[in-house]
DNA sequence: AATTTTGGTGAAGATTGTGTGAAGATTGTT
DNA sequence: AACAATCTTCACACAATCTTCACCAAAATT
C-alpha cells in the first residue's frame, strides 16, 4: 500500500480527495499547514505528496523548496490559481513533478497519482524475486545482481516477462536468435548456465524448482 | 543535448514549440503523423516525446500505446480538448507522464519538459566525478579538463547525460554522427582514447570500470 | 526389469566480440 | 600546397561466449 502526503486548507477538498485515494487502495494522511505537513515527512515514509500552493502558515512554494532541500520525492501540486507563471516555477523552477489546477475531479487527482508513482518507483508492486533493469541490461535476483551473458540475459527476461507458462525449445529459440539455425539442445545448456548463476546467488534455493522443466515440452518459470 | 521528439499535426504550434525548445538548448525534431513518429522513433534515440491526441492517420492513444509496448520514454501529451476522462485515460491507463491542455504558451511547454527530464535523469546535483561546460565545449573529470577532440566530447557528454544505460554502437553513432555512414568498430577506437584520457588524469582509476563494455550490447558510463 | 526417450552435465571446438596499434583518409590551417 | 590534427578503417591477438557433442542419469514406456 502507497501512502500519500496531502497538503490542503480546504476541508471540504480534503475530505474528497482522500476519500477517493482511499478507495483506489492508497493510504493518505492529511494536514491543513505546511510546518506539521513537514514535520510528518520527517519522520515518516510518504511515496507522494499532494501539495496546495494556497496554505495558511506559508508558501506552498516553500513547502515545495523544504522537500527539494532533501528529497525526490514525487510532488503533484493543486492550486486554486490557474496562473501560468505559477505552473512554471513550481514546474521547472522548484522541481515539482505534476500541477493540477482547481476544479478538478478527484478522478484526475488518481490519475496524476499513479502517474508519478508509476514512472518514479519502477516497480514497488513486483512481488517478484526478479527485477529487470532493462537501461543496463541487468537482472537481479533477490536484489542482488546476476551476471549474465547476453543470450541468458535474454532468455531469462523472456521468461521472467512471461512466467508460469510453458516455453518450447522451438519458441524461445526464435523469440531470442534472429537466425533461428541452431540444435535446440543449446537451450539446455543456456537453462544449465542460468540455474547454475541463481545457485551462485543464493545457495539455498533450488533453481530447478525456480526454472522448471516441462518434460517434452520446454521450460517455464514459476512466480 | 536532450532531443525531443514532437508530434504535432498544426503546423503553427509546431513551429513555435519547436523554436522555443531550440532556444532552450534542446534539439527537436517534428512529425505531423504518428506513422512517423513512430518509425522514427525506432531508430533513432530520443529522450521525451511531445504528442498531439489529435493527428490525421492515428488516435495519438495508439501511438501512446505503441510507445509504452517497448519503452519507459516520457511522453507528455498537449491536447486541444480540455476533456478529463482523455486525461484520465492517458496518464492513468496508458502511462503518459505529463498533459497539456491548449492554448497554452511556449514556455509552459519546456516547464513540462524540463520537469520530466529531471525527474527522470537521476542527474543534475549529484556528485558526479564528471561536470560539461557546454558552452566551452569542455569536460571536466575529477575537476581537472580533460582534452578532447570533438568527436570524443560528444560521445563523452552523451555517455555523461545518460548515465547507467547502455547504447549500443550503432545508437551511439546516430547520435553523434549526423550521416550515420560508418563501421561500429570505429566507436570502439573513440572509447579506447577516451579511456585513455581519463587514465593521464587519474592513474589510479581504472577507464574500465568507468565506462563499461557490455559484451554483446555496447558501452555504459557508471555514475 | 529392460528398453527407450528425454534432459542434465562438463568439456572441446567454433564463433564472435573487443582491445590495440598503426596505416590511410579526411579535415582544417597556414 | 604542405602540414598537422583528427577521424576512420583495418588486421591481428586474445578473451568471452556460443554451440555441439559424448556421456550419464532420470523418467516414461514396453
Amino acid at each position: 500500500m502507497q501512502h500519500i502526503l496531502l497538503v490542503e486548507d480546504d476541508k471540504t477538498i480534503a475530505e474528497s480527495i482522500s476519500f477517493i485515494l482511499d478507495q483506489d487502495s492508497f493510504s493518505c494522511e492529511w494536514f491543513d499547514n505546511g510546518t506539521e505537513a513537514l514535520d510528518y515527512l520527517d519522520n515518516n515514509p510518504v511515496d507522494l505528496m499532494l501539495l496546495d500552493l494556497g496554505l495558511p502558515d506559508m508558501s506552498g512554494f516553500d513547502v515545495l523548496r523544504k522537500v527539494r532541500d532533501e528529497s525526490d520525492l514525487p510532488v503533484v501540486i493543486i492550486s486554486a490559481r490557474d496562473d501560468e507563471s505559477d505552473q512554471v516555477l513550481a514546474l521547472e523552477g522548484l522541481g515539482a513533478n505534476g500541477y493540477l489546477t482547481k476544479p478538478f475531479s478527484p478522478r484526475l487527482v488518481v490519475a496524476h497519482v499513479r502517474s508519478q508513482l508509476r514512472h518514479n518507483h519502477t516497480d514497488i508492486n513486483s512481488e517478484s524475486k526478479f527485477s529487470i533493469n532493462q537501461a543496463m541490461q541487468k537482472i537481479s535476483f533477490h536484489n542482488q545482481e546476476l551476471t549474465l551473458t547476453h543470450t541468458e540475459f535474454k532468455i531469462l527476461s523472456h521468461l521472467i516477462e512471461h512466467p508460469n507458462q510453458v516455453h518450447t525449445r522451438e519458441y524461445l529459440m526464435k523469440n531470442i536468435w534472429d537466425n533461428p539455425v541452431s540444435d535446440e539442445k543449446t537451450i539446455n545448456t543456456h537453462i544449465k548456465s542460468i540455474r547454475k548463476r541463481l545457485k551462485e546467488i543464493d545457495e539455498s534455493c533450488d533453481p530447478q524448482k525456480i526454472i522448471l522443466t516441462n518434460r517434452g515440452i520446454g521450460y517455464s518459470l514459476i512466480e
